[in-house]
DNA sequence: GACCTAAACGGACCATGGTCCGCTTATGTT
DNA sequence: AACATAAGCGGACCATGGTCCGTTTAGGTC
């Protein structure tokens, strides 16, 4: 039986006339296998002791393989934790597509983008451990923040907003990151509500200027 | 001969009857040297071979000290990027100070707001490798960031800006983080001069609203 | 100048992220 | 079933940030 998706060259070889989609060949089921353990494992030592505990060593020991394979399957321990985030991600990305309104369609962009607003300043300050250690800037994948982006301008076109909204979208997206609420709600008291308020202020002037 | 900045204790077996100032005790003459000359080295090592080589053993080595003074001293990697960038930062606020307008005084607050823009955006991209290596989120010094931050209120007040005057600072602050910018610049190819003109709109918007 | 003490020093040592490479194994072919 | 081979595996090894502690020294006191 043919496999759907082999690899190019096997398809090549074989005389296979269609130009297969080059996905990244299919990991082998070992392969495969070993991701789970490892994703499982980390999510658990993230959960009973927090992200610094996830060690590399410690979570090829916990996992039962070795440390090369840790590596092999994420590359860093930063892709590691973007790995994390993605479960957490796809299901915002899911909650603000199809889930119940506010967030998700059947109501004003207006309140959309406020429901936006708040739940991703949310989700950032909760996530924003693996956030840190899923890497520097937005090495987190470009997948997330585009989608988010996206949304954004969506909702912005949609109230009319004129000007390069595209710059207008990063620019509410930029104090929402959890950098920059951690160091507003930890450091000076800033009150997760307020911050919301503010928020939800910055983008009425926005959408009205 | 009394030093005018001896410890506290020092001063209390003395009788000195002065509360005197408790500044951190002042450094020993050979560590002070012994700074210096790694703030030296670091700088020449930032210049040549980039922020990344950089290593606090190269570092020991090339300012020809033991590793465990450079930690002594500076506590961590990040902390001595912190200290390298203090430089640029002190510059930066002398320039906002009392420097030539637009970004000094002298001039309509709107232009210097439009200024500032610029400037900081330029500095922080410039920056930005000594910025992600001076460690994570705010932990960069307190002080810089709250001097923009005063800043960009403060003109805010000028301009009769009502509403939470200091979360509006921080969202005009936000988009200009280095993190942020290069992530569209270096990423997302938006053009320099783009995201200068999309953040002037944006204040004009805060402004206005 | 002898002496005292807190501060500073230096480099061995440790922990952790990341690389390498020789061995093992899944999987497709004959 | 035997084979071929690319993918996967594991753990020794390396680099670098950070700690520790026994030794040295600046600088004040007598």
């Amino acid at each position: 039986m043919v496999r759907l998706c082999s690899h190019p060259y096997t398809a090549a070889m074989s005389g296979h006339p269609l130009p297969l989609l080059e996905g990244p060949r299919p990991e082998r089921s070992d392969a495969a296998r070993n991701r789970e353990a490892l994703l499982a494992a980390a999510r658990r030592m993230v959960e009973d002791n927090g992200v610094e505990s996830v060690t590399m060593d410690a979570l090829a020991r916990e996992a039962g393989v070795g440390k090369g394979t840790v590596f092999r399957r994420f590359t860093s321990r930063a892709g590691l934790m973007a790995a994390l985030l993605n479960h957490g991600e796809a299901q915002f990305q899911a909650l603000v597509m199809s889930g119940p309104p506010p967030l998700g369609p059947g109501v004003e962009p207006w309140e959309r983008l406020v429901a936006f607003g708040r739940t991703r300043l949310e989700y950032n300050l909760q996530a924003a451990r693996l956030i840190e250690a899923a890497g520097q800037p937005g090495r987190r994948s470009v997948a997330a923040k585009s989608f988010t982006t996206l949304h954004v301008i969506h909702l912005l076109r949609e109230l009319d907003v004129r000007g390069d909204v595209q710059f207008l979208a990063k620019a509410l997206l930029a104090p929402l990151e959890s950098v920059i609420v951690e160091e507003a709600v930890q450091l000076e008291g800033f009150a997760v509500d307020r911050f919301v308020a503010g928020w939800q202020d910055l983008a009425r002037r926005v959408i009205e200027g």
